[in-house]
DNA sequence: CTGTGTGAAGGAGTTCACAGCG
DNA sequence: CGCTGTGAACTCCTTCACACAG
């Protein structure tokens, strides 16, 4: 039921459920397509699709129960355990990352952070331990480390990667501006916000069409 | 030549062009596209057709040569005029952005920042002037602003969004993570840090195929 | 009668494979 | 001979439109 969900579907997954969460606060109880449709900007009959692959979650005439349905997608988006997750490179970004509440709503914490600035190492930062680079392998396996959030400069980013690749880090989120060479069992989610920023330029400078 | 090139082309434009230079730099004279894949991980046939869609820019036989496709992109690119952009929301993630330097490289300034902190307002921070919320409307007028980096805290977003939309402003980087409802002759960019790594978390969850 | 679930059609983007130019 | 530029096939995703369940 997992290996057949489309990639386009997935990517909307944690969008649909922080709406769900939005919803089930609000203490709205049930949600039809159209009106989700409205709200996270998604055609209704995508959205319709989208949740078909998971099965018939719907009641014909009815819509969607929403405290079932939020249930649902958090266990689908595994919000039932917690993610503990690293965090590479504590510069401007990198500390702004670390006070961004990634944990506050959905299980997820960074649970080491990683510099190479002596006066750094060994504090606490925002509440997360600040490791210097050699206790990098140590921590990811005492942690059980999977993912590693990526904000180094770009000429030191090649070599770390291939260090995380060596002690098993399943997925990079990267935040250079470099394409990695990865095995096929590590998964690499490119964030690039100067591209971001020059492709809004781009559009814009090009009469886009909405 | 402008309106016909598809979107997703569009979207790696500024990976191109980044690598490009990064060549140019390194003195290399030509490139084929079969190793400009290799760094950018793009299969060489999409760049072959990506490239084909602004005119023949290469040499059958030879491959493209670096300096001219890397002036001829920084103009497609507007890397020929200085874009000015405003940032509202100077917490950790907009101090980050304001240090983050967009401008090194790509002719990208913010020339003015908004904050609701008195302390912060009447500051400059890392060069960049920070104004009251008051002032957003004529600063953005005086400074010609188009473009807005949104990175305010959810409440306020939907409101400052209005105000954009207003004054006429052409795209806003959302880094909140609502959708908003705006004219289609304004886009918007989502960022969603938080959905990045949902999203990672998930195809690593679900043995995702390469 | 309302809103889901889905066959079928329609786009959009990628990749193959090769003709042909330098 | 090498590498571009591109028809054609293919894959993936979206959207239409409607049968049908509640």
């Amino acid at each position: 039921m997992n290996n057949e969900i489309p990639r386009a579907t997935a990517l909307r997954l944690p969008i649909y459920h922080r709406y769900l969460r939005f919803l089930q606060n609000a203490g709205k109880k049930r949600i039809s397509s159209t009106e989700l449709s409205e709200a996270v900007k998604v055609d209704s009959a995508t959205i319709r699709r989208d949740f078909s692959y998971f099965g018939a979650l719907g009641k014909r005439g009815y819509g969607y129960d929403v405290d079932y349905l939020t249930d649902f997608f958090a266990k689908i988006l595994n919000h039932d355990r917690l993610t503990t997750v690293g965090l590479i490179g504590v510069g401007n970004l990198g500390s702004a990352l670390l006070n961004y509440n990634f944990r506050k709503n959905h299980n997820i914490r960074i649970g080491a952070a990683f510099d190479v600035n002596a006066d750094l190492v060994g504090t606490i930062f925002v509440g997360v331990p600040v490791y210097s680079m050699d206790e990098l392998e140590q921590q990811i396996k005492d942690q059980h480390i999977e993912i590693i959030i990526l904000t180094v400069p770009e000429q030191f980013a090649e070599e770390i990667v291939d260090r995380l690749i060596e002690v098993g880090i399943r997925g990079i989120l990267n935040f250079t501006p470099l394409r990695f060479n990865v095995p096929n069992d590590v998964l690499v989610q490119n964030v690039d916000l100067t591209n971001e920023l020059q492709t809004l330029i781009y559009f814009i400078d090009n009469e886009f069409t909405t």
